[in-house]
RNA sequence: GCGCCCAUAGUUCAAUGGAUAGAACACCAGCCUUCUAAGCUGGUUAUGUAGGUUCGAUUCCUACUGGGCGUACCA
């Protein structure tokens, strides 16, 4: 499609002598399908002619041809283009068999690392909804740049250092009990103990803030009740991931760094950026109208900027990164912010190329999620209670039960993973259980059945699609739409990750499976007397299939094959 | 106080500064002896307020209102 596009701005450079790149830009797909596949507005460059708009565009319009374009019009100030739609199926369709799977790729990336950060989640705490938005993204970013050629490398930078392990260490010692087993629910339950005895005695949270120290310090007793907080943590956090269906690089947290936090200090000190300041050291940032950088506590311990600032440069060493992609909510933008301004300061260009990739609070309708207060709904619950929903809905469809346990992971899983990323990412949203485990309309059970529903027709059809189809046949008012649509995957696939958006991919399939509907229901397959259109709605009919598959691999969402 | 983000239909969300602001859910009415009804067809309802820039604003700018988040030793 993008051919296309480049040919329409090739010949209106030629005729208007401008430049290809500035046309190409004011080139538009029209909002309605009767004003042709692309259109060039002509404001802009009445102005420059000092020309009313209607007569530049019919004095352009007039002897204009391109070749792939069907018709060329003047309508007011609106040239509109018209592909040639004989000859989009037989390209669009040939392409995408051609290419399978990686219809859609390209090389843009090869050679070019990109480091994603995400999923993040804090060691002792509730793997909770609030983490879904952070790991689908990130998941679903990882897929598309991979896709794009680059190299990606996906880490979990997990919370396991900080002061709140002080505070879990007091708390332990204080209320726990050595003999028995603990579970991350536990674990949390001591902290939301700790929180609430510490409004009555402030002494605590000097205690802990002293753990804590010690802690960075090696001290051993600390430090093994650090271990098994961390080591049980993991266990039950990998159990979530390995039902979503997602895998790290890298598990390289914030305990990780606790080693090499003194080498940004150091550096900082020689580039004269460190100063004293209440006690701690900070990089002043008043000139650039946000509050100071901590980087040592007024006691020596290390903070969250300061390990975050040790793992971008471990990152740049390690990966030599083409760029590095936070993903991680918009509450912590001053954060990226304030660090990113710091590497820019000590003098390195590629500060550029940090990314905060944010997105927008999860709250739940009792308001905003507090694990101090156990208004919490943590993920494995959902995904459990999806796949419960799915099972019930696949009850009777006479599948055995190894089938039907692994559709409805497949499905449940999918819907909430899908869930999280058919919004765009910017937007705050409120958890609804009815609206995650919706799976009718804009879902990806939707998409999923939809792709069942092709595979089922190329199977009953069952038929070796040979190489002279006649695509021309192809001239329904659906066959027409649904090929148009195919053919911009490749744009969404790019669009999608210049703006660091899922949800482009997540409606482009949505939308992709509506219109294929649409086809199923006006035009017969298997029915069809006439041998010539069969095969070329089959042809049309696989080459849906292996976008639709792709698109949801994207989201990191599996496609059954039956449901 | 200051900074950042958000405000679109009853609800949840779309819309690179462009033509008649799109969906889904919910609600109502139809469609299975013909390709899987998790589907299809039809119907009702919306840009917070006041200005500005522009040929053209949901989109950009200013103020206001209402929400969220952040704002020096939490992450």
């Amino acid at each position: 499609m993008e051919t296309f596009k480049n040919k329409i701005a090739e010949s209106l450079a030629k005729k208007t002598n401008i430049d290809f790149n500035i046309l190409s830009e004011v080139i538009e797909v029209p909002t309605n399908e009767e004003f042709g596949d692309f259109s060039f507005p002509c404001f802009q460059l009445s102005k420059i002619l000092k020309i009313a708009p209607t007569i530049v565009a019919k004095s352009i319009a007039e002897d204009l041809e391109i070749k792939g374009i069907e018709k060329i019009e003047a309508i007011g100030p609106y040239i509109n283009f018209f592909i040639d739609k004989k000859n989009l199926a037989n390209v669009v369709i040939k392409n995408i068999l051609k290419k399978g799977d990686k219809y859609g790729s390209s090389l843009v990336g090869i050679g070019k690392t990109v480091v994603i950060d995400f999923s993040s989640v804090n060691i002792a705490k509730p793997f909770h909804i609030g983490h879904l938005k952070s790991t689908a993204i990130g998941n679903s970013l990882y897929k598309i740049y991979s896709f794009l050629g680059y190299q990606c490398v996906g880490v979990n930078h997990v919370g396991d250092w900080g002061t709140q392990f002080g505070k879990l260490i007091v708390a332990f010692k204080k209320w726990g009990d050595d003999k028995k087993k603990y579970s991350v629910k536990d674990l949390v339950s001591l902290y939301v103990k700790f929180h609430k005895e510490a409004e009555k005695d402030e002494g605590l949270n000097e205690e802990a803030r002293g753990v804590f120290k010690k802690l960075e310090a090696n001290e051993i007793e600390y430090v093994s009740l650090w271990r098994m907080f961390r080591e049980l943590s993991l266990k039950e956090f990998k159990r979530v991931y390995k039902l979503l269906n997602i895998k790290f690089d890298s598990w390289n947290g914030e305990s990780f760094y606790n080693d090499k936090v003194g080498d940004v200090v150091a550096m900082l000190e020689e580039k004269k950026m460190l100063e004293k300041s209440r006690g701690a050291y900070i990089v002043d940032l008043e000139k650039f109208n946000m509050p100071p950088c901590i980087v040592k506590r007024s006691d020596g311990a290390s903070l969250y900027a300061t390990r975050d600032l040790a793992a971008i440069f471990y990152r740049k060493k390690e990966y030599n990164f083409y760029k590095t992609l936070y993903v991680v909510g918009n509450a912590q933008q001053l954060h990226f912010k304030q660090i990113f301004k710091v590497v820019e300061l000590m003098g390195f260009g590629w500060a550029d190329d940090l990314i905060h990739v944010d997105f927008g609070t999860v709250s739940l309708q009792e308001g905003a999620m507090s694990t101090r207060k156990g208004i919490v709904v943590y993920l494995e619950d959902v995904l459990n209670e999806s796949i419960i929903k799915v099972n019930e809905i696949l009850k009777n469809k006479g599948l055995t039960s190894t089938e039907q346990n692994s559709l409805a992971k497949k499905i449940g899983i999918g819907a909430v993973i899908f869930s999280a990323l058919f919004v765009g990412r910017q937007s705050d949203s409120t958890f609804l259980w009815e609206k995650v485990l919706n799976f009718e309309g804009d879902s990806s059970p939707y998409a999923q059945y939809t792709y069942v529903r092709i595979r089922s027709l190329i199977k009953k059809v069952n038929k070796n699609i040979n190489n002279n189809i006649n695509y021309s046949l192809l001239c329904h008012e659906n066959e027409l739409s649904l090929l148009k649509l195919l053919s911009e995957f490749p744009n969404v696939i790019t669009e999608a990750a210049s703006r660091y958006e899922p949800s482009v991919v997540a409606r482009y399939v949505i939308e992709l499976a509506k219109y294929f509907n649409k086809f199923y229901h006006n035009c017969p397959v298997i029915n069809l007397e006439n041998e010539d259109l069969q095969n070329a709605r089959v042809s049309l009919c696989v080459a849906t299939s292996i976008v639709i598959k792709s698109g949801l691999n994207l989201l990191g969402v599996d496609c059954p094959e039956k449901m």
